[in-house]
DNA sequence: TGTACATCAGTGAACGCGCGTTCACTGATGTAC
DNA sequence: TGTACATCAGTGAACGCGCGTTCACTGATGTAC
């Protein structure tokens, strides 16, 4: 396992030529972006072949080998493409620091913007989540915890809902996750364009999250 | 496509010789458990082969053509398996007409014991919901959904919650339902016997609960 | 009831195909001096 | 700076394998008379 010795020097030119390792990290990002691709297409990341990924990179079967020991090593890195969504996600909503009365609809609309541009990263998680490899599904499970725990530390932090201990938190935040990739689920399995369907949706969504915030704010230990 | 012509007799014997037709529900039958048994080792059901399936119902490949048509025939019929169990678990627990106060224990005990009896049809349910075959996906969607108004109208009769109108008890069960299966997968999950890790994620399972219902006792629409 | 014919669930062999993995290779990039 | 050698990302060919599907078949069960 070599440690790259390349001395981090600036480009010489704004036009320099790719360094070796720059191209390496680009094949590894269209292996990625290729897995994805397929799973745009309906088709489930367990059921993806190493062949169809590298067709669809633009390389041959064995250059995947200098990239990833297996499928499942390819699968983890999409998990934590996907952690690094839920995180960014999390980091924006933060910043806004929204009017708590507005909270939850402002969230819900950065939510759904959020997992539109990142339609392939959600189909992703939700779709290996309950049925993928046990490695993945795991993986998967961890940064929904991670996600869960961030999230209820946040609302601490805010005191929403001052009464409610930590360990409280964390359940109701789990909960929440629960019922946010399921929507997300649902929302980007609709065919193209119906968005009546889809405000109905939305709108079950969004009650099924007041509903559970009432439920939070009554909540005694 | 012929209609069978075969006249309702009854058996001439206690140990009569098996009917075609009896024996060809056999086979059939051997197919769907071959599929849960794989499924049951980890395997999610979008990967398994035709030669797999066959092999564990001990019957040649070519046999599988005689009862269904391609792979996802047999998965419609699992997810028509899966249906039927969850019915089974509804009528169960309205047969029971339990007190509304423990209702929720109760129900809680009731369903996590029909989890484990049942947990290859529960895998696969929880599996394929996310990520399967969008045709096996919409089907189990189509059976959540029937299921979580089933329980509405239940809860409607039985005037637990007379506040509210049966949209809203739809949305509520929906919010149950998804909550159910994924502590379901959750649980399934867990390596074997793990007493203390499985007694938190039930505890957390029943604290979601407990959070919904209060929420919906508060509900005003 | 007995017989002659029809049905059809399951067989076994064969097919062409895409798969994952291996290997020696090439040639551009990187390093040592 | 210039040169000679090392590294290694990506190539292209080859392999053996399990796959889904087809086909003509067999022999037990079912039906008609």
């Amino acid at each position: 396992m070599p440690i790259s010795k390349t001395p981090l020097k600036s480009a010489d030119s704004p036009e320099s030529p790719e360094k070796r390792d720059e191209r390496k990290l680009r094949t590894r990002a269209h292996l990625i972006q290729g897995a994805l691709t397929l799973i745009g297409q309906g088709r489930g990341f367990t059921s993806l072949s190493l062949r169809e990924i590298t067709r669809e990179a633009g390389v041959v079967p064995a250059a995947f080998y200098r990239h990833f020991r297996d499928l499942d090593e390819l699968g983890l890195a999409l998990v934590e493409e996907g952690g690094m969504t839920l995180r960014r996600l999390l980091r924006e909503v933060r910043r806004d620091r929204i009017a708590p009365k507005a909270m939850l609809e402002t969230s819900v609309e950065l939510y759904l913007r959020y997992v539109k541009s990142q339609r392939l990263v959600f189909a992703f998680i939700a779709g290996e989540r309950g049925g993928g490899a046990p490695v993945i599904r795991n993986a998967i499970r961890l940064e929904e915890l991670h996600f869960a725990s961030e999230m209820a530390y946040d609302l601490s932090a805010m005191r929403t809902l001052p009464d409610l201990s930590i360990g409280t938190l964390k359940m109701l935040c789990g909960l929440i996750v629960a019922t946010m990739l399921n929507a997300a689920s649902e929302i980007l399995d609709l065919p193209e364009n119906q968005p009546r369907r889809e405000a109905e949706l939305i709108q079950n969504f969004v009650r099924q999250l007041r509903l559970i915030f009432l439920g939070a704010t009554l909540w005694r230990e």
